[in-house]
This record gives structure tokens, C-alpha cells and sequence, in this order.
DNA sequence: TGTCAAATAT
DNA sequence: TATATTTGAC
């Protein structure tokens, strides 16, 4: 700079510009640190900058608001300040700046405040919060996908990271998930030893799900989804799935005498397991909670296709392919906006009965996609005067029990 | 880098 | 309160 020095732009920045300065140096001479300084420099680094120091930085534009909201008295700057400032810290923050009454500079609210912010927030400022990741049905598939690619023996959370190909995505990410994955699969297993050494069916689930709806979860399923029509089935027709099956059990090396066993059933039932029985629609497969205990009653909804054959997959609990309309990805809510409905649909020309419950609007037209095919239908509804009574758990299950769900024995159909 | 379990968020 | 996800220790 052919007219001025650091120093001198340092003194023109803070004060035309009104930014906090920092100065890097290679020359760490007191001295020269304290021109610095006395120029209006907030800090002074010194060269070569580690990383530690540069995530350190933005504590001065913080700092910077906080001065600014005690020294106009306002909130303004408030919004970014709350962006800024670590979460955990929200309640006495909170308490600063709403509790009323000693707001004036110097009262030892502010002090605290300010105290917690210079000691904590300076040592600890790689405490922004994590957006935390929703496991969807999709991102679930990538996953899944990955695990059987690289098989259950070898299978880690970087490889599975590295196959998956999501840019936002951690290796923290995916060794979360995978945990919770692994349970399931070890949770599936117990059941099924339960299950297999307790009668002599071991393919009929237990009819105890229904009961898993407590009496608090049936006042919130009322306040949620009472105003919902929710007709039964859904009903192929003209469809004749080839279906194969794939024990994901086996793949995980849990069990591998098992027989192999059809995905067939009525998974929506009221309480019963439901893949995207979750909050987030992403657990493998648990008990339906709340708000999602729903379903039952014996009208039919027509499922008319118009191309291929669909074939299904249910991976882990989870349905993918056919039955998610194209345009309509699963919803934030599992709570279906009128006309929206979240019936179940089965194939049951088809010996191998199954349900899956996607969101469907009367005529709605839809294409899907699974690993081989695409397809593409219309839905019908044969009846649209059945009323859902949220209140009423007896629903009859329209079919034989025998057919319950199959879909916790964590089946792929292909 | 993987796993586990505690902590935390929803 | 239950469950999902993050975090940190090992």
C-alpha cells in the first residue's frame, strides 16, 4: 500500500467501516501486537494461523452485537445474535435479555451474561449445533443399498458413506444410523426366536400390537387424525408381481436356517407394525405410534394399473417402489390432509398378499419407480363413505389373521 | 475408523 | 415418555 501502513488502514476500516479488525503477522513483537491494539485491531494473529484460531473469529462480530444490543438498549441485532450464539446457551440468554425490569447497563444479569460469553463461548466456539439428519425412506434405501453391496461381514460406516454419495452426509451420520440399523436387525431376530419357539406358527405375528396403543396414544391419534377418511385397501388388479425374496436376516448373518417366508399382510392396522411407523418415518420398523394408529375397516379402494406388472420391494421394514406417487414424497406429518388418505392396499388376486400404505388421492394419477421397473396407475376408491372412527380399536382385520404382517420379518420382495 | 453408550433433541 | 440422533470415549 503506497499510502498508508497496516496500522493506518486498520484505524480507516474500524472507522469508516465500522468491522471488526484482525490482524495477522509473522511479527509476534509485543510491541508491535500492542500498536495494534491501540489501532483498533480486536485480536492479532500471528502467522502461520491455525485452524483453531481461524474458527475462533467470528467471536468478534459476535461480541461486536452483543456491545451494540447493550448499547442501544434494543433488540436489534437480536436475530443474528440468536443464530450466532450456541443454543445451549438460549435460557440465560433468554434470561438476559427477557427477564424484565434490570435491563440497564452494569446490572449483574448482563454481567453473567456477559461473563459466560467471554469465558465459555470464547473457549468453546466449535459449539454451533448440528442440523440433526432425518433418516427418509430415501436416504434409508441409499443406505440399505450400500449395506448389501458391500455385505453385512464388511460392512463399515465409511464405506457405507463412500457408496451412498451424499455430499451432506457423515461418516457420524451413518454409524448412527447403522447402530440403530443393527439393532433392529438383532431386535427382529429375538422376536423371531420368540416367535418360532413359543407356537407352532411362527409366521402369524403376534396379535398384541393393537394393545400397544396406550390410552394416551388414543387421545392424541383422536386429536390428529379424527377428521380423516381412511378407507381400507387399496386393491391391485390385474397384477401378478413375481416375487423373490431375500431374508435380510440371513445377510446380516443373524440366522441363516430360516425359512424363507412371503411378504403378506395387512401392515397398517390399527397399532400394528408399520415400516414408516416412526417419528420421522424412517425406523425400520416399529409399532405404530400415535398419531399413526390408524386404519381398519373392511371397504376396498380400487388400485387400477395401467402398464406393467409393479413389483415391490420391502427392504427392511421399509417399502420402496410402487405405492409412493411420484410427486408426493412422504409427508412431514404421517397425518394425511383431506382428501389425502393412508389406506393400506394388498394384492389380493395374488396368492402372496401384501399392503403397503402409501398417500393417495382418489384418481390421482402415479408412476414409481423400484430397482427394475416403472410404473404407473390411477387410483380408485370402491367406497368413499367409510368413516375412519379413530376412537374404535375392534376394527376387523378383513382377512385371515395368518396373513398379518410379514413385513417385520424384514423380507425383500424384488 | 468402528463401536458403544451416554447425552441430548425431538 | 419414548425414540432418534449426536457426541465423545475407547
Amino acid at each position: 500500500m503506497p499510502d498508508m501502513d497496516g496500522f493506518k488502514l486498520l484505524e480507516h476500516v474500524g472507522l469508516e467501516m465500522d468491522l471488526p479488525v484482525i490482524m495477522m503477522s509473522v511479527d509476534g513483537e509485543t510491541r508491535r501486537v500492542m500498536r495494534g491494539v491501540q489501532h483498533g485491531a480486536c485480536d492479532y494473529l500471528l502467522k502461520p494461523i491455525r485452524m483453531k484460531e481461524l474458527r475462533n473469529i467470528w467471536q468478534h462480530v459476535y461480541r461486536k452485537k452483543i456491545h451494540e444490543v447493550r448499547d442501544t438498549e434494543c433488540h436489534e441485532g437480536l436475530e443474528e445474535i440468536l443464530m450466532m450464539r450456541n443454543v445451549s446457551e438460549q435460557q440465560s440468554y433468554d434470561g438476559y435479555l427477557y427477564c424484565g425490569g434490570d435491563m440497564t447497563p452494569g446490572s449483574k444479569k448482563r454481567k453473567d451474561f456477559e461473563h459466560k460469553y467471554e469465558e465459555k463461548d470464547f473457549a468453546d466456539h466449535s459449539s454451533v449445533k448440528k442440523a440433526r439428519v432425518v433418516w427418509t425412506v430415501d436416504l434409508h434405501q441409499k443406505f440399505v443399498k450400500a449395506v448389501n453391496l458391500i455385505g453385512f461381514e464388511k460392512v463399515g460406516p465409511k464405506k457405507i458413506l463412500d457408496l451412498m454419495n451424499v455430499p451432506w452426509l457423515t461418516r457420524e451420520n451413518v454409524a448412527s444410523h447403522l447402530q440403530k440399523y443393527r439393532l433392529y436387525l438383532t431386535r427382529l431376530q429375538k422376536d423371531d426366536l420368540k416367535t418360532s419357539s413359543s407356537g407352532p406358527k411362527p409366521d402369524i405375528p403376534p396379535r398384541d400390537a393393537p394393545d400397544k396403543c396406550t390410552e394416551s396414544t388414543k387421545v392424541q391419534q383422536n386429536e390428529v387424525v379424527s377428521s380423516h377418511r381412511t378407507p381400507n385397501n387399496l386393491i391391485i388388479q390385474n397384477s401378478s408381481p413375481t416375487i423373490h425374496e431375500v431374508d435380510i436376516k440371513r445377510n446380516a448373518s443373524l440366522q441363516t436356517t430360516k425359512p424363507k417366508k412371503i411378504l403378506t399382510g395387512y401392515a397398517a392396522k390399527t397399532g400394528m407394525s408399520h415400516p414408516f411407523a416412526s417419528t420421522q418415518y424412517s425406523s425400520f420398523n416399529s409399532v405404530l405410534p400415535t398419531q399413526y394408529c390408524w386404519g381398519g375397516g373392511s371397504k376396498e379402494i380400487q388400485f387400477k394399473q395401467e402398464n406393467n406388472p409393479p413389483q415391490f420391494q420391502v427392504q427392511d421394514g421399509f417399502f420402496t417402489g410402487l405405492g409412493l406417487p411420484a410427486q408426493q414424497n412422504i409427508m412431514p406429518s404421517f397425518q394425511p390432509p383431506d382428501p389425502v388418505i393412508s389406506p393400506s392396499w394388498s394384492l389380493k388376486d395374488h396368492p402372496n398378499n401384501m399392503e403397503l400404505s402409501p398417500f393417495l388421492l382418489q384418481g390421482q394419477h402415479f408412476s414409481s419407480t423400484n430397482v427394475d421397473h416403472e410404473y404407473k396407475g390411477v387410483v380408485e376408491y370402491n367406497d368413499q363413505e367409510f368413516l375412519y372412527d379413530p376412537l374404535r380399536y375392534d376394527y376387523e382385520y378383513p382377512t385371515d389373521p395368518l396373513e398379518f404382517s410379514v413385513i417385520d420379518q424384514g423380507l425383500f420382495i424384488v
